[in-house]
DNA sequence: CAATTTACCTGGGTGC
DNA sequence: TGCACCCAGGTAAATT
């Protein structure tokens, strides 16, 4: 499920519940994720304070004095609190047990997330899993001069491009359609050819669409501590994702879908161009 | 090199 | 009802 809204959204939510929290106890029901998780995961974390939830790309970082864990939803992962005699179901493979009481659930039916511990300090630069990435795109280092010099002579259709972590972090498949609707820009358009005032437009789209997305997310935190019902971000709503042959929210004319790299792309053949 | 495909895993939906 | 298939919000490895 989650892009850079759903994780944002996930880290604000835990974070002022589990935040300075120490961890009572860890239980891990299902190594077998991406990677395995480290079998001595229950002995590093006992008794150690969780001291902050950061987030880079759709990386959540759990900051602790000795160390960081490094988290990563995949495509179906999602964390939430619940209280800790609650009994876990299928597909909740990780318990982080805090002081207070709640327990940090990790589900992830398809286990392709992450969950790794990096002891001591964390060089983003040199870490293989970060060293790579590109620049968050809510930030003012994410600007129309850096995406034209990435897209300079890519004849990649824009939207995978958009998608590639190495241009930018945190925009996946759903987010990539409705910002180039947002912008205007047709998904197949080859990303060196996009012109620098069409750039500029991508990146505040880009942006535009995120920040909704998160305040979408936000008017529905409640949902990660409840230990009931659905994480919040299941509620949204998309112009043109998963709309095929529904009308466009701009013009009406029926949207249409298409495919980059086997991934499924939805956009509107009259206002994208 | 850049660009595209494959593999990892499970569940839900569809069509026969 | 059962089964084969396709699809799903990510990432890394393999391949062209």
């Amino acid at each position: 499920m989650p892009e850079l809204p759903e994780v944002e959204t996930t880290r604000r939510a835990l974070l002022p519940h589990a935040a300075g929290q120490r961890i009572a106890a860890v239980t891990v029901r299902t190594p077998r994720l991406r990677q395995p998780i480290d079998a001595r995961l229950p002995e590093i974390l006992r008794d150690h304070t969780l001291r902050d939830i950061e987030r880079r790309a759709k990386y959540l970082l759990f900051r602790f004095a000795h160390g960081t864990l490094i988290v990563h939803l995949g495509m179906s992962g999602s964390l939430r609190l619940v209280p800790a005699a609650q009994a876990a179901v299928a597909h909740e493979h990780v318990d982080l047990q805090l002081a207070s009481g709640q327990t940090l659930r990790l589900r992830d039916p398809r286990r392709f997330g992450l969950v790794l511990w990096h002891a001591g300090a964390l060089d983003e630069a040199t870490h293989p899993l970060f060293a790579h990435l590109g620049v968050e795109p809510l930030t003012a280092q994410f600007n129309a001069a850096y995406l034209r010099e990435r897209a300079c002579g890519r004849r990649t259709a824009i939207k995978p491009f958009l998608m590639d972590q190495q241009n930018v972090v945190g925009v996946g498949n759903i987010y990539a359609s409705e910002s180039l609707f947002r912008a205007r820009i047709h998904p197949n358009t080859a990303a060196g050819r996009i012109r620098p005032a069409r750039l500029a437009a991508l990146v505040d789209a880009v942006q535009a669409t995120l920040r909704d997305a998160i305040a979408a997310g936000g008017s529905t935190l409640r949902d990660f501590v409840s230990g009931e019902g659905r994480p919040g971000y299941f509620q949204q709503s998309y112009a043109v994702y998963d709309r095929t042959g529904l009308p466009c929210p701009r013009c009406a004319t029926p949207i249409r879908h298409t495919q980059h790299a086997r991934r499924s792309t939805y956009y509107c053949p009259h206002c994208q161009r």
